[in-house]
DNA sequence: TTGTTGACTCTGA
DNA sequence: CTCAGAGCCAACA
């Protein structure tokens, strides 16, 4: 699979490693992709390849809800995939990112070639 | 090259 | 807790 650019391809590895049954921010992303802003993240999701095999559905807004795309209802579908995987929405379809968020300590299982480990921690609580 | 847009986040009220 | 407004920066016209 060709990426666009490297830009994308740091964000596509960062996703593909977060583990099943576990969400991230657009802002964690971010944050682990070292240099960049979340909207960067979210127009990166919005190209992702139909094809590929980029969990996209685990990368959700900071509120813990699932975010609004311009166009279609796509939405419902990212929920129910998250659903299959245990994950729980409350009454206001947000996700309890305190059970669910994924902790950046978990990325040192990050196998990348870009993946530098010496990263500020700041999500961990 | 300038202007708009957007699967966002932060801060203040 | 929620709601607005400002800021963000790559992609696109």
């Amino acid at each position: 699979m060709v990426y666009k650019s490297s830009l994308y391809k740091r964000i596509y590895v960062v996703v593909r490693n977060i583990p099943p049954g576990k969400v991230a921010t657009y802002g964690q992303v971010a944050k682990i992709s070292v240099v960049l802003h979340a909207r960067i993240v979210g127009y990166a999701m919005a190209a992702v390849p139909p094809d590929s095999d980029i969990p996209w559905q685990r990368v959700i807004n900071h509120q813990g809800k699932i975010s609004p795309r311009s166009s279609g209802n796509g939405g419902t579908i990212q929920r129910q995939y998250l659903e299959a995987e245990g994950i729980r929405f409350d009454r206001n379809g947000r996700v309890d990112l305190k059970i669910y968020g994924w902790k950046y300590p978990d990325s040192e299982r990050i196998e990348g070639d870009f993946f530098n480990p010496e990263l500020p921690l700041e999500d961990t609580k």
